[in-house]
DNA sequence: TTTAAAATTTAGACAAGACTAAAAAATAAA
DNA sequence: TTTATTTTTTAGTCTTGTCTAAATTTTAAA
């Protein structure tokens, strides 16, 4: 069995190593996880002791598939616990994350499995994250940065990189959620910033927004 | 706010203070959360501290306002949540309490604010236990053990004394529920065991099964 | 009212997880 | 290839919550 901590380190391994590809640095665990470098290092020994993670000195982390299939698992539950808050609970997509994160903690096979069915098992997430099917399969879905957009394209929202509860609060404010049609009107070559038209608005938006809204392009 | 060990602590104290009337012994405290009446009395001056209860060496504890208020919090969560469990995603009634010992300890106002709406203000939980309201007021309701029924007499099933798997099961080969109708076909004055019958049925109990059955007489 | 037993508290230790400060290793700069 | 900087690890400390063993207080028995 893992503890809370544990479960959060494997978490954001995760997390760091499919966002970068590559193992993760000691520095790069303590900067996700908020903490200290030697608090990491503690830990990462820890874990590697308990072989869910492979690990050299000086030369970073990476799961075991031991490891990383305790990790899908414990997205699996953060994912479907947002579902539940937002479709049952009637929570906005700005206010569940926090929540989330306690309840992907809770410790039964049981709950996550009938939770699954009565939500009638969703694909995706409030913020359009996939959600890992029980055996920690993760469908790969095509999706492309906003940012990678050129003048005239357009597509579908399908998802948010950040998804802070600030960031989620600008986008309701210009309408934008998850299945918004999104079309870039033009794009300053200088830095980035787009004017895009949702739903027959048009407004301007700088680069930080459209790094973090992915699209589905038609 | 309070941690997850202290909780559990606040929550003991009030069962017991609840079932015995008065302040709570250590040993008492020791035997009901399973650990050293040493580590007990380590907390029960933390929590002294905190002002959660009142305390004097040798002399017990019992809970103040303010902990009173935060033992009650948690036990109505726990039995929303066990409300939830059963209602919503089909659990047994004997399947539950693991559950929501987990589940109790969730922090946020909002979210038992929504299951509670969620669930439509339920009163009693699955094992006739009744939920505590927004306030902390617990509806008194009249109840009577089966152990003090006398022959001839009979009552509807409002609640289980102990809630373990194993008595629960028990109920359940035996088809007793919340609202079974229940009534004391003989009474052994020795060992006041019981021959009762429930829907037509009749058969023989224990005084350990009787003293553990609340009844509403009718 | 002494003495014995039981209950409670204190003292000291330990594991988990965090921190600071210092040492060691790896990288980057000169 | 030295030197300087950054990264990572180690050493030592702290807090929370637990434990055992010993001391103290209360309660029961003689
Ligand atoms: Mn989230
Ligand atoms: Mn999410
Ligand atoms: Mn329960
Ligand atoms: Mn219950």
């Amino acid at each position: 069995m893992f503890t809370l901590a544990e479960e959060n380190y494997l978490k954001a391994i995760f997390h760091l190593e499919n966002d970068c590809g590559t193992g993760v640095t000691t520095n790069a665990i303590a900067d996700k996880m908020d903490t200290r470098a030697s608090s990491v290092t503690d830990m990462i020994q820890k874990l590697a002791d308990k072989k869910v993670i492979s690990y050299q000195k000086y030369k970073g982390a990476s799961l075991t598939k031991k490891g990383k299939s305790i990790a899908v698992n414990i997205i699996r539950k953060h994912r479907l616990w947002e579902v539940f808050l937002v479709e049952k609970l009637d929570f906005q997509w700005d206010e569940v994350h926090e929540i989330a994160e306690q309840l992907e903690h809770i410790k039964s096979n049981e709950l996550i499995q009938k939770l699954d069915s009565f939500l009638g098992h969703p694909d995706f997430d409030p913020h359009g994250d996939p959600i890992p099917d029980t055996n920690g399969y993760i469908k790969p879905t095509e999706k492309k940065l906003l940012s990678k957009l050129k003048k005239n394209q357009q597509g579908i929202c399908v998802g948010v990189k950040e998804s802070s509860a600030k960031f989620l609060q600008y986008l309701d404010t210009r309408k934008i959620g998850i299945g918004s049609s999104i079309k870039v009107i033009d794009k300053e070559d200088f830095d980035q910033s787009m004017t895009i038209q949702v739903s027959n608005k048009q407004f301007f938006i700088t680069k930080q927004i459209s790094e973090n809204l992915y699209l589905k392009t038609i």
